[in-house]
DNA sequence: CTGTTAGCGCATTCAG
DNA sequence: CTGAATGCGCTAACAG
């Protein structure tokens, strides 16, 4: 309600020094200082971050773009993860708008810039080449992909080292005699999912193990398609001994319809899921699975953010996390065929 | 990057007549218009967001206030709900502003207005009492409580109805014999959490059943809280023999310890939970919950929003909406002592 | 039907 | 150390 010159009135001085006063500037002499301080006190006075913007030509909110905002909304994870940017973003003083990528506008991602009401975006669940993503590096807007990757020169990405979560498990269950190891995967058309799957086919090669078409199951990250991959899994002769789900919400589904058909984990299965989320604790067996670095990745995701809004062109960075493994009760040793 | 002065020089028109056309004035000649239009596209021209709010006073942006921001983002259920207020809010053109309550400016919540960050707010999971609510009516913020209640004068609620949800499960169990109820809240600093416990000892009494201290687990709404339900409620004498849990959450955490204690759900003890997540439906056994009516919450939170920052003061809307019951497997009748 | 003037609230630049 | 002028991009109110 009341402005700068409503504060400069009562204080009498001219409406710059409230300014100053307001943004710290050193150079105002300490009684003037006071004699403002008490009159904005006295007003409430507030200041109009529109009107800032306008003249600084920077908003103080960054986009959080989310690609399937109804699914990607359902993952724990996801939620967890929004709530670490938000923390991670108020020491820079910065507001989140949170903006589902498709519908909005028809998906054209530059359109927030252009409007001027985002300094930059963090993108989440970004499809793979998604040709929207070209027209954002090529305007230099500042943009990081979370659990993405990109080849756009002008992109930063963070993200957690899919290959070596996946290595990790294959290792593990193969020094417990598996061999026969299945995977779930999540939603292809998201890179992260596609990662993994990959990181899947050519260490399992590597190693020498068994795989082929039937072993994989294409999900969706859902518990749903969780549950069929069992069904899938459970009619394969020889049927795998153990199963690795891209994450948390798959692998309970795949508990849920391994319960219902009497088929006992980790005894006659193993099973493990990737994010940690809080339910895995609570599940019977526990779930055995990998710990991603949410705070960090946020962290990491707003630095590099707020780096790149500083205005000096600074090449875009690449950021690989690695994830933790959370050793629980879903798996055990092969127990010969 | 193009502002409408450059549009008009291209189109050989004062700036006026562009801002005309942005904002669809019929007293344009056609001609005229489409010059522009063309001006418009061959510009890559975007209306300015940030002059129009200054000029208009109006931000076109909300605020969804989170009160316990990691908590409550963890509830798969929030999660949802708030995919469903972004979906609700497009065709009004707004844009959502995701803040968390407590950290933000020491938790002023009238705040994003005086900043003009927003023009009204959602408020999720509102403390009980919270006296920054009445900062917000006083100043006729436009403000809707989602899943709370409160009786000051400018501040609309929508919520769904606690206490015949409550009445409806105790009715379904007293229907199966049970008499010995118990009952997990939630966090009883949130008015929903207090009002299903306030429905639970009012009309437990009403019916006649039994109700005491002891049949009361305080719960937090996580898993965790719901396992440690389990362990109180397993230790009383006689126990009870069916539990209503606030959340499904908190039910998919009790389900976890009554299976490592071997009581057997719904055999031996039946449970209820409330949201209807979609875990719900592959837990072992499936959970007889009530499935909120997310969209129509949503919707109804997002129109009387939009109604009360219309400019005439209407007064507070009071919604209270109803769940519907999904029956599934986790109750039976009791069995005797 | 179109253009001119003024001002939204602030910060940058330059004077004093 | 403080003030005056100018403009960010847009729209509302009035002229023509």
């Amino acid at each position: 309600m009341a402005s700068q010159s409503d504060v400069a009135k009562l204080a009498n001085v001219s409406f710059m020094t409230v300014s100053r006063v307001v943004n710290g500037d050193p150079r105002v002499k300490s009684e003037t200082r006071e004699r403002v301080q008490r009159a904005i006190e006295e007003l409430g006075y507030y200041p109009n971050s529109i009107a800032r913007a306008l003249n600084r030509q920077r908003t103080m909110t960054i986009g959080l773009i989310l690609q399937k905002l109804d699914f990607v909304l359902s993952e724990p994870y996801i939620s967890h993860l929004i709530y670490h940017i938000e923390k991670a973003l108020i020491p820079h003083d910065y507001d989140m708008l949170i903006v589902s990528g498709e519908r909005r506008n028809g998906g054209d991602l530059t359109l927030l810039f252009k409007q001027k009401k985002v300094d930059g975006v963090i993108i989440l669940g970004s499809q793979i080449g998604d040709p929207r993503l070209q027209a954002l590096s090529e305007n230099r807007y500042p943009s990081v992909l979370l659990h993405a990757h990109s080849d756009l020169p002008c992109i930063s990405c963070v993200d957690v080292n899919n290959y070596s979560i996946i290595e990790y498990f294959i290792d593990y269950l193969a020094a417990r005699g598996h061999r026969r190891i299945g995977f779930i995967s999540g939603d292809l058309s998201v890179l992260n999912a596609y990662q993994r799957l990959d990181a899947y086919e050519a260490y399992m090669m590597k190693r020498g193990l068994p795989f082929g078409k039937e072993l994989v199951f294409r999900g969706n990250w859902s518990s749903g398609s969780g549950f069929e991959a069992f069904l899938h899994f459970n009619e394969l002769r020889p049927r795998p001994s153990a199963v690795i789900a891209s994450n948390d919400h798959m692998a309970i589904g795949f508990l849920k319809a391994a319960y219902e058909h009497q088929v006992r984990i980790p005894e006659e299965m193993s099973l493990v899921g990737i994010d940690d989320i809080e339910m895995s604790a609570f599940t019977t067996p526990k779930l055995t699975t990998m710990r991603q670095p949410m705070q960090t990745i946020a962290s990491a995701a707003v630095e590099t953010l707020i780096g790149a809004m500083g205005g000096k062109d600074k090449p875009a960075a690449r950021i690989v996390l690695e994830a933790e493994p959370v050793i629980r009760d879903s798996c055990g040793f092969f127990s010969g065929a």
